[in-house]
DNA sequence: TTAAAAACATGACATATATCATATTTCATT
DNA sequence: AATGAAATATGATATATGTCATGTTTTTAA
């Protein structure tokens, strides 16, 4: 298994802030696992052990509404961490993390980062400042959902994609979400979701191919009301 | 000016972590400041420097839409801390405070708690504690944005108000809020939140007194569809 | 105390979105 | 390649919510 100290990952994430020395002891107790698509790595209500790195792949994290549907708050790459918040606030998760293809995780102990907090100010202070910029976040997708159109909604959020998470080749969004999917993302039924996306076809804002999106016209989605 | 190791304020926010001489070092450095019902404390984009400890009232976070309507993200009254994130993140603000009601506030300059971040871990664990609650209550809203009717939201309003900041002797909510602040809370029209009001009222989920509330059959609301 | 302004309230109507029904296409499995 | 299941697509319709108009009440300031 790899070592933690040679990783390249951990520059995407908060571990990055730690010392050779507490590297080397992480990397001594840490395991790997393998998720397959459409696997949960955690569950809405599960005590977590440890925090989650990355190594590939990506995951959503869903929140189940009391009307029975799930919400879909935010989307985690490969370089990012997934279990922190829930192990600092020490309190169960409040999210579910379900792969979106195949993904391979490094499982760091809680022990360990425990004890990294109370030693490592950098370390600390790295996290916080991760989780001050994740509300800053947060408040604007609340000022999203409060104030913007389904249609809105779904532009920006294919933007958001696109530019963070980049095309394949053949120009077509390298994160590849169902249709249902889009709707948790936007917070809406499936059938609208499908009937927006016509739309923007028609507007030749975007092409399909299945269920594949391609976006030809950025400017003007940014443009969409 | 009162000195800040002596005050009870403290012990609710981050501050209570920090060292009696930590303390006394602030408290020769902090300064005072009034500020009248329906002025801003800092507004979004300004660069803050340093964080506010509130003393006295009640204030509204709020961030303007691309739409032109104002959004309330958060209600923060006495004995929580403002203006945190910012610091920690050092961006400018996302949000602009507003006071609801003539508040006395407690300046901190920023260099006096970057100071304590790089010394105190108790300290910097604790607001890493608030921030990460602070996330999951925002994942909260998200899911009610997205998720919830307008009638829920508000009814869910209601009960937010009425059990995290209190009643008055008469009943009514302690937190007095305008149709168009509730309006910016649950992210609807003005319109719309007064009618759902009035229909409440016709329940006999609520009453009200002038622009005040009285919930009367908490239960009842808690049921709402 | 009175006038003006702001907030509250309600009706009429327009529009966005949800829901239900039903095809059609794509995908996985044998 | 054939079959069934899942995902995508679209129409018809119901419903929730927004918008505009207008009137009333409350608050503010002269």
């Amino acid at each position: 298994m790899g070592k933690c100290e040679q990783c390249i990952i951990k520059e995407f994430n908060s571990l990055k802030a730690l010392t050779n020395e507490e590297l080397v002891r992480i990397s001594n107790c840490k395991t790997s696992r393998i998720v397959k698509k459409g696997e949960a790595i955690f569950e809405e209500g599960d005590t977590l052990k440890g925090i989650y790195c990355i190594r590939e792949g990506i995951c959503k994290l869903t929140k189940l509404s009391s009307n029975g549907k799930d919400q879909i708050i935010k989307l985690v790459v490969k370089g990012e961490l997934i279990g922190q918040r829930s192990l600092v606030s020490e309190e169960s998760v409040n999210l579910s993390a379900i792969a979106l293809n195949d993904m391979e995780l490094c499982f760091i102990p809680k022990s360990e980062i425990i004890n990294d907090l109370q030693k490592n100010t950098n370390f600390t202070l790295d996290l916080l400042k991760e989780m001050a910029h994740g509300l800053k976040e947060a408040d604007d997708v609340i000022v999203n959902m409060a104030q913007k159109s389904v249609r809105q909604r779904l532009a920006e959020t294919l933007i958001y994609i696109n530019d963070s998470f980049g095309t394949k080749s053949d120009g077509t969004l390298s994160v590849l979400l169902s249709r249902e999917d889009f709707a948790n993302i936007i917070g809406t039924a499936t059938e609208s979701t499908i009937r927006v996306l016509s739309q923007f076809k028609k507007e030749d804002l975007i092409t399909t191919i299945g269920k594949q999106i391609k976006i030809i016209d950025l400017e003007g989605l940014r443009r969409v009301e």
